[in-house]
DNA sequence: TTTCATATGTCAAGCGCTTAACATATTTTT
DNA sequence: AAAAATATGTTAAGCGCTTGACATATGAAA
């Protein structure tokens, strides 16, 4: 492996030289740097980042706990993430928990060892700061935690835009299919908001939820299913997600309920997929790269001692489209 | 910050020691072990992770390099990427090139500054060989470059079985759509096969290609839609992923095409979307967990210089739904 | 009793880099 | 001519941890 030194002599200058070259201090002359870049590419070099962190007691690395990151909304603020975080010479540990308290806790402590700057972190099976001494920045995601500063969508405007529209559009008995609400969540707040002003219309709704968030695809077919099967005459739903949308759309086809026209179907999260289903899913946006950006300017500020936001809530936007 | 000279006070032992229990070298009692752990425990004491790579010379972190996360093909194997290898004690070090070579450039020496222990590669937007000094394990997938070993799955069998599908659903015009082929890429044997295949049953197939791999919905659908404006009475259609089937499908659809009755369309990958999509989408399977799987196990015996495989190609399956 | 396996300690170097302190030139400015 | 700015070198400590070399002590086996 070539060091420092090894370029310090090629070039002839000393390794204080070299490093006060690589970190731009103190006087330098620009032929001396020039000659010490070159010998740098010469030799293919690249300081030791590992070096690096130990002295400087700082790895530009943040860490990054999603429940999976096979789900289109968390790739694509994972997405973000990484594109806010490169843009600041960050680089990004990834850490997928699964839902699985333990590997929470664990990735939690993995990420501390790594010496990471910071954690953006997005999986909330466990009760972090009950069980955890947290000694480093962290930000929260959809969940407001005691004394961590936290970011999220604008949950209750969600939950509010979903009722009134799926209202407006003549929806007479509503249902609420989602993530499990056994999670302390501020998503759960859509949930909340949406059977209240269901309610102050005189509408009741019903509650449909998957098991701890599964994320999986084969959960919310059954569940859709089983809400056709039961015959509850429903004709509005608020699905979690824009994928549990699509599950009950196309469980809705199946059993040859027509949507729009015998069911309106709204989702959340606004992904890709949303305009590429037949008929397009009406959705709630959820905007992720400024949540990513937002979620990367804040926790930095916390990591250089700078003043930062406790509480993040960025905007949702109802996007309608044909599925109500 | 909490340090083992703390915990070797605190417990009553020298570094030494601590460092033996961590490291379960040497004799040590399993009284003063106990002790040394409980001691650490109460400390919330974790080995500094960046002191141990320096010393150790050895990080126990992989870097993956994609072109996007934020695709679901590419999520769904970093999601398996990072579960095998947090099961052998590896972290994953993220990296998006969003298909700019530069900085594929620039993240493959991030990666060696990190002193990262091996590369998984998925992006090649570069010739990384001929650009670049490889010095440490690196693993690509969908590419062979001289001296790496790489990791696939088969693109020819996948072409094949594309095109006897859809000869056997009785296609007789075909089309592929799917990424540039600029790239050189294994994926292109797809479309190489796929069209001989097709010829020697007498059928000619039209090429439609995105640009450069831009992953893009948009895209898609407009691709989509300009086979359709051409009217070149197209019956069956063989797509590069299944997002594109299902822009495809989609388009199709506003045509008032009857999928499958008068256009057979092919996905590829079997994404989540293909079972979700209606119609379900005939796909054809890329085994992501498995090709993860061995990704690691491949990558890591070449970390630790054993002897590897330096072609590794998983099979596909052909998986018939709905759409042909 | 001698030997040896077990258990711990002491000491110190080294991983690659940063940085403070100080010395010594050479230029430039006052 | 003196003072200040510029440019580089020398030296060495320190970041937190690992590890080899060696010393010492205890209890068990030969």
């Amino acid at each position: 492996m070539t060091t420092q030194k090894d370029v310090a002599e090629k070039a002839g200058v000393t390794v204080t030289t070299v490093s006060r070259v690589i970190n731009d201090r103190g006087y330098i002359a620009e032929e001396t740097k020039n000659k010490v870049f070159q010998v740098m590419e010469e030799l293919n070099y690249r300081p030791n980042a590992v070096a690096r962190s130990l002295t400087k007691q700082k790895s530009n690395v943040l860490g990054v706990i999603l429940p999976t990151v096979n789900h289109p909304f968390f790739s694509s603020l994972l997405s973000y993430l990484e594109e806010f975080a490169y843009q600041q010479d960050y680089k990004i540990m990834l850490c997928n928990s699964r839902l699985e308290a333990e590997k929470e806790k664990d990735y939690f402590n993995m990420l501390r060892a790594q010496q990471v700057d910071g954690i953006f972190l997005a999986s909330h099976t466990l009760d972090i700061a009950s069980e955890m001494k947290i000694d480093l920045p962290v930000i929260t995601f959809d969940r407001k935690i005691e004394g961590l500063p936290y970011i999220c969508a604008d949950n209750k405007k969600g939950g509010r835009l979903a009722a009134e529209h799926l209202l407006a559009r003549g929806a007479k008995r509503l249902a609420y299919i989602g993530g499990s609400l056994e999670l302390d969540l501020l998503s759960n707040q859509r949930y909340q908001i949406f059977k209240e002003k269901a309610a102050a219309a005189g509408v009741r709704v019903q509650n449909y939820q998957c098991q701890l968030d599964s994320f999986d695809r084969r959960e919310y077919q059954q569940l859709a299913a089983q809400i056709f099967s039961e015959k509850k005459e429903v004709d509005g739903i608020f699905a979690g997600s824009d994928l549990i949308a699509a599950a009950v759309i196309k469980e809705a086809q199946k059993n040859r309920i027509r949507v729009p026209e015998d069911l309106k179907v709204l989702g959340y999260d606004d992904l890709e997929l949303a305009c590429l289903y037949n008929p397009e899913i009406t959705t709630i946006r959820q905007p992720t790269a400024e949540i990513a950006r937002e979620a990367v300017e804040q926790l930095l500020k916390a990591v250089n001692g700078e003043e930062h936001q406790q509480k993040n809530i960025l905007d949702v936007e109802l996007i309608v489209r044909e599925s109500t």
